[in-house]
DNA sequence: GTCTATAAACAGATAGAC
DNA sequence: GTCTATCTGTTTATAGAC
């Protein structure tokens, strides 16, 4: 009765759940860089070491397999998400008091730039996001109805408690995605800003140094709206 | 020796520089939404009531389209640029003063924006950009050269008078980008902004409270930058 | 310059052996 | 579940008539 060890030689097919993320991941990373039409079934299965007629098995057709790939991204991004800026899951943990809101923001946008700008993965994520954005998709439902639309609401929480605005007024709305955009910016514009900026690579120095700007404009932007009810 | 009106005919095919530059305006609208991979010889052709075989003689193959459209953003967002912010060709036109180089800057960017924001042809070349910053590419190239880094050093250089803060400094540079980005990425995740407004449309109305929210930024960041040598 | 016809390569999807 | 072979449509590029 005892259990032989899951095939252990190196030339049989791995397990179904193995191939099955293996053709997200390698998906993920051909749609980001290259997008969803210009990338064929054929490249991911070979990146994937996987057949081509695998796709069809798990994913019913190349459509399957974007829609699989934007599941992907928002379960990865809930988790960062989680621990950046607390719960997704409505108001309930909300923070105590303006000074400990404000703190958390500071912190919450310094991991979330740490995130987008220094992770390698980030960046076939923030690039395959970007492509959903030209218009409305499937994919994109899923990933904004699993992270944008909560972390947003959470940040404008957390924006109400830091500085006593609304946090569904439309200013406040509108002031959080500047402070999002400013950051994904140096994601989808990494080419640009490193040709300007002089650097041959973009990891954790300099997005270290991103961080502090951005951290700056933050710092500027709440002390602005502290106390003053414009 | 009377020189004939050029065809007034409306079944004679249009005159040269008419099919090329319809070509490159279908080629522009087609490529944003669709993506360069996404999108056919034959859809450019149809979109621009021309022939496919005219993309060969104009184009020499579907890569030269894409150099063609991304000349054409260059020169588009020259004249854009030119009158938001001045001319692009160095210091010479530096503004006197910080009172007046503030003044400038709030008034390029409110221009910039409303042209990023409110202008429907924008939305094709903004997606366009966006697509070629994912690599290096020679479209990539033209449009950098053309218009990305003449028009930031004239953004760094204002900055600078308004600021005293060195117009090359790493801060600087980086400061103005955030400024770019929150403006840019209404633009780009106009799909998802939309949805968590609850806006049916961006118009000029919505550009206009957009417009609201970076010019308070804007004037956030400058006043925590006056005064202190940060 | 414009247009048609066609070549050669490639795409996604499918059927069926294992 | 995996893999191969194949069908069907579409792609870009080209040759040549007008």
């Amino acid at each position: 009765m005892a259990i032989l060890p899951p095939r252990p030689s190196s030339t049989e097919p791995p397990a179904a759940d193995t191939t099955r993320a293996a053709l997200v991941r390698a998906a993920l990373t051909l749609f980001g860089s290259q997008g969803f039409e210009g990338t064929s079934t054929r490249e991911v299965a070979a990146l994937a070491n996987a057949n081509i007629g695998s796709i069809a098995y798990h994913f019913g057709n190349k459509e399957g397999l974007r829609i699989a790939v934007a599941d992907f991204i928002a379960e990865t991004m809930q988790t960062i998400a989680l621990q950046a800026i607390g719960g997704l899951d409505g108001p309930a943990a909300k923070p105590a008091g303006a000074e400990a809101a404000r703190a958390q923001l500071l912190t919450g946008l310094e991991r979330l730039i740490a995130f987008i700008i220094a992770r390698p993965e980030a960046g076939d994520i923030v690039r395959f996001v970007l492509r959903e954005m030209s218009q409305p998709s499937a994919a994109l439902d899923r990933i904004y109805n699993g992270v944008f639309e909560p972390a947003h609401r959470r940040l404008c929480l957390i924006w109400e408690e830091a500085t006593g605005e609304p946090a569904e007024s439309e200013r406040t709305r509108l002031t959080v995605f500047t402070l999002l955009g400013q950051a994904l910016y140096f994601r989808i514009g990494a080419e640009v800003v490193k040709r300007r900026m002089g650097w041959e690579t973009f990891g954790e120095a300099e997005a270290g140094k991103v961080a502090d700007v951005v951290r700056d404009n933050l710092l500027a932007i709440l002390s602005s709206r502290i106390g003053s009810d414009a």
